[in-house]
DNA sequence: AACTATTTATAAGA
DNA sequence: TTCTTATAAATAGTT
């Protein structure tokens, strides 16, 4: 649907691929409403964009109700696998007991997220931050170590390409060294008058290059991922 | 698209409402799975027809991960919408609910202790690196102003105790001046030839400063409670 | 389940 | 981001 036909795969321009995004976001919420109102379907969709923007829609604005349907829906598959408890005798206490533990895990979490501080006293405010401050430590020092791998992983494949390059090099000298020898633009070739420089890309050794085109540009791809994260979070290094 | 426009409200035609649910499901997901495609995005769809069947779509085929995801971000919304049922008529139903969702949050926490990271993108890891970093901010920010607090809390004290001081240095020099006109050593005193500066504690004006004790001491307490504070966290004031 | 006339979505460009 | 427009894609009604 538009100018032009595309293809099924990452759109490698970030604006572009923003662009995209903003535009399609729109479609696929219009498509989810529509069916939705159509059909009398219950439809829950949630989008995080490449740059982590959430983007959801729910029937009725009801996300929760949704995705706890959800949850019984695949939880009862998940039941099969992991036997659970054989009914508990007392239900009323068991059930207040995970409500009581829910509750007690969402206040938690809303100080984890540095929210509702008021009620907290200063003691463990900073126990806290002592063990937020860990936690940062760990997720820095977790992130470097992706990043860390990363580069390696480039840094391999920059050398294997390298290597590549040297051997086409290699192999275009000495083509040029033969032909120098036996010079053929003087003989007459099918209808044109290239020079020989110009007829390279028929050469055995640049086909040979084709076929490391897909690495290429996967490498090309990580480095770009590589230094959009470099310039978004250039803290990383510094923990 | 097709033949005529059409309403944006319920077919009423069951047979009809079927069918165009069955087309628009797969041109749904295929948008979904487009949109994820092209723009690198992460998409989660969930969707019950009427009848109650469950079609859904995620991203690597990884739909918890996404919830998880989802419940990170949307936590403090959820937080009040818990409008919990009194007495569940399904314990079975609504125990496992309970069951999930605590598990869901575990999950979660267990990231924010900087636990449990190797299931984590690098995105992930950046943006939850994120969030607790503004957490630490806040907490930091609180504890510093309970700081604060406590501080001109003890600075007012620190001041009423030394206006406190003055008016009881003035009154003993006006006793003094007082007995210096009027020396009372000269008369006979009751079996005692103690020096008047020995006297000093039964003066009045001495038992007024004693009744400053409660007082004087709490303030010092404070200001040991503080001088622990700075000496165990001298980087509080730093952010 | 196929077909096709239309409507709708959207890619590219501005 | 928003608008425009040529074109691709989706799909309503039909077979």
């Amino acid at each position: 649907m538009g100018r032009g036909k595309v293809q099924l795969k990452r759109i490698e321009n970030k604006i572009n691929r923003q662009v995209t995004f903003s535009k399609r976001r729109v479609g696929l919420l219009k498509k989810a409403h529509e069916i939705s109102v159509l059909c009398d379907a219950e439809v829950a969709l949630i989008c995080f964009s490449y740059k982590g923007k959430l983007v959801e829609y729910a029937t009725d604005s009801c996300m929760d109700s949704i995705l706890e349907k959800y949850e019984r829906y695949s939880f009862a598959e998940r039941q099969l696998v992991t036997n659970e408890p054989q009914s508990p005798a007392n239900w009323t206490l068991e059930y207040s007991k995970l409500k009581a533990r829910i509750e007690l895990l969402q206040r938690n979490h809303s100080h984890y997220m540095g929210e509702n501080l008021d009620s907290m006293s200063l003691k463990d405010l900073q126990m806290l931050e002592q063990q937020i401050d860990t936690s940062l430590k760990n997720i820095r020092s977790r992130k470097n170590q992706m990043l860390q791998e990363s580069i390696s992983e480039m840094q391999k494949k920059e050398k294997a390409l390298r290597e590549q390059n040297n051997m086409l090099e290699k192999k275009i000298k000495e083509k040029e060294k033969a032909m120098a020898v036996q010079p053929q633009w003087e003989l007459p070739n099918h209808g044109t008058n290239a020079p020989p420089f110009l007829m390279a890309p028929q050469l055995p050794c640049l086909n040979i290059g084709g076929a490391y085109e897909g690495e290429s540009a996967e490498a090309t791809r990580n480095e770009l991922d590589l230094n959009s994260l470099y310039s978004c979070h250039l803290g990383c290094f510094t923990t």
